[in-house]
DNA sequence: TATGTCTGCCC
DNA sequence: ATTCTGC
DNA sequence: GCAGAATGGGCAGACATA
């Protein structure tokens, strides 16, 4: 497939509003796919190079960008950042001032069609070899290289491209419409969407998925489950205001604190327990960061499916001890004085959020791991197990010990049950007293619904939702332009003064 | 070596 | 993280 | 209610430059 093809979809894309009609577009961009390159148009179609675990950026936006487009197009940084403040969007900018180039656009999209046409892998090549350098002198070559590439596309293609980078490629769509329409791509309809969904929660990487998928013609079955070393899509908390509400929504339920840390999904990892592996695993390149693999190896995942293992060395050497063949276990990591053992605040957590000095930071902020869910346990996954029996199973986890884990640093989040509103209340009162976020509420006989924000958990924390604490009187001194959506008003946001 | 700019990732 | 919007 | 876009505060990393 040509590049060209690839951003005459992205166009017809953007231009449309209603998401089942871009699922049966997108359904067809995929279906014209080979499957050598679908994997790599569903990473340009959300924006990116990789999936997030890989651990590659551009390490480019807005400002190189903005050179970028100076240097391709003849022009120079503040031309370019004064037309992009008007626009608010670096694709139109490229579109606005492609005809002004020293080669008149006729000439640009001649050449565009000159010879062989430019190939999406070719491309994406040509972007992954500028997102990969590095080291003394790549910000110049970045936006050189960049600048190179720019020259040689048409000019939608060099629109979208253009946004990449800026991760504003704003079609209107991401991961879960993709998802649909591999399935509309295979059936016509999404009857495949749940069982997509579910291969991509435990392996959150759609190109793989998407290449699978096509490789069998879209007959086979996705199966995948969940695999120590692959990150599983966080569950996420819904919020409500009170807690009448939440005894109303989830019964009779369990409450934990709610601490302000860092969400930290570890992997336990044994070489000796071999892993059957799916056609995905053996597609996926060795673990990034993958040393040699010790009889346990440990990885961890954040949030957003970064994997930030070097943050957390002292966890890491806990859970090596534990006495287990392989398990994912979710939880919060939260720093405490090392003094008074107090949890500190996430301003200082935050500072172990670090790839240099770790061992020094560690002195300082030591941190503590609280788990409290377990998805998997010795290659069984636990996803769809009701959340206290996944709970009784970590229980038993942490007390049989092979060896034991220090409490300072690897412990259980404590439980309640609360069945009444003024329970709730009484546990929401206490956790403030006690110096906590709030409290987390959950449903005891929810499965883990892996990447999704639903009732199944609840957070109660100060404030209300919604609510702003007061009003204030201002007097508005300038606007600025605004990105995006809001550019098309002229007026982004207002510069205020109290 | 010290400081500045830009970026990405935590919440 | 929160908030808003379109469907 | 879901999916997506846009927004904010604040930290460290990577590189450029003085």
């Amino acid at each position: 497939m040509t590049i060209q093809t690839f951003t005459s979809y992205l166009e017809s894309l953007s231009k449309t509003a209603s998401r089942n009609e871009m699922t049966v577009v997108l359904a067809k961009l995929l279906s014209k796919s080979s499957s050598d390159e679908v994997d790599k148009v569903c990473y340009l179609l959300l924006g990116r190079l990789t999936p997030k675990f890989e651990g590659i950026e551009f390490q480019m936006a807005t400002k190189s960008m903005i050179k970028v487009i100076a240097l391709a197009y003849g022009s120079n940084v503040d031309e370019v950042t004064k037309i992009f403040k008007q626009k608010g969007d670096l694709g139109v900018v490229v579109a606005q001032l492609q005809p002004k180039a020293d080669r008149p656009l006729a000439d640009v999209g001649k050449r565009a069609h000159q010879g062989e046409p430019l190939q999406i892998t070719t491309v994406y090549d040509k972007l992954l070899k500028i997102a990969l350098e590095e080291g003394s002198g790549s910000v110049e070559r970045k936006i050189f290289g960049f600048s190179e590439l720019l020259k040689s596309l048409d000019p939608l293609s060099a629109k979208y491209m253009v946004r990449i980078p800026v991760g504003a490629l704003r079609l209107g769509f991401s991961d879960m419409t993709l998802l649909d329409a591999l399935s509309w791509m295979a059936m016509g309809d999404k009857s495949l969407r749940k069982l997509l969904e579910n291969a991509y929660n435990v392996s959150a990487d759609i190109g793989l998925i998407a290449k699978a998928f096509k490789e069998k013609a879209g007959k086979g079955i996705v199966h995948l489950k969940a695999t120590p070393g692959i990150p599983i899509r966080p569950q996420q908390a819904e919020r409500l205001g009170t807690a009448e509400e939440m005894i109303e929504k989830l019964g009779t339920s369990v409450a934990e604190w709610k601490l302000d840390g860092f969400r930290v999904q570890v992997h336990i990892i044994s070489s000796k327990l071999k892993i059957k592996s799916s056609k995905f695993k053996t597609q996926r390149k060795q673990m990034q960061l993958g040393e040699k693999r010790s009889d346990k190896e440990v990885q961890i995942f954040s949030r957003s499916l970064e994997n930030t293992t070097h943050m957390f060395p002292e966890i890491v050497g806990e859970f090596r001890k534990l006495d287990v063949g392989s398990a994912i276990l979710d939880g919060e990591a939260i720093g405490y004085d090392p003094k008074t053992s107090k949890h500190l605040p996430f301003q200082e957590t935050i500072q172990r959020k670090r790839k240099h000095g770790i061992s020094d930071i560690a002195q300082k902020i030591p941190l503590r791991y609280y788990a409290f869910d377990l998805l998997s346990l010795n290659g069984e996954s636990f996803l769809e197990v009701p959340f206290n029996e996944r709970r009784k199973k970590l229980a038993e986890l942490f007390e049989k010990k092979g060896k034991k884990l220090d409490p300072k640093t690897v412990t259980i989040a404590e439980q309640v049950i609360v069945s009444t509103p003024e329970a709730l209340r009484k546990q929401f009162d206490e956790s403030v007293k006690q110096g906590f976020e709030g409290i987390m509420v959950k449903k005891r006989e929810a499965v883990y619904t892996a990447g999704a924000r639903n009732f199944n958990w609840v957070k109660f924390k100060h404030m209300g939702v919604g609510k702003l604490a007061d009003t204030l009187d201002c007097l508005v001194m300038g606007y600025y332009a605004g990105q995006g959506k809001r550019s098309g008003f002229g007026i982004g946001a207002f510069l205020v003064k109290v």
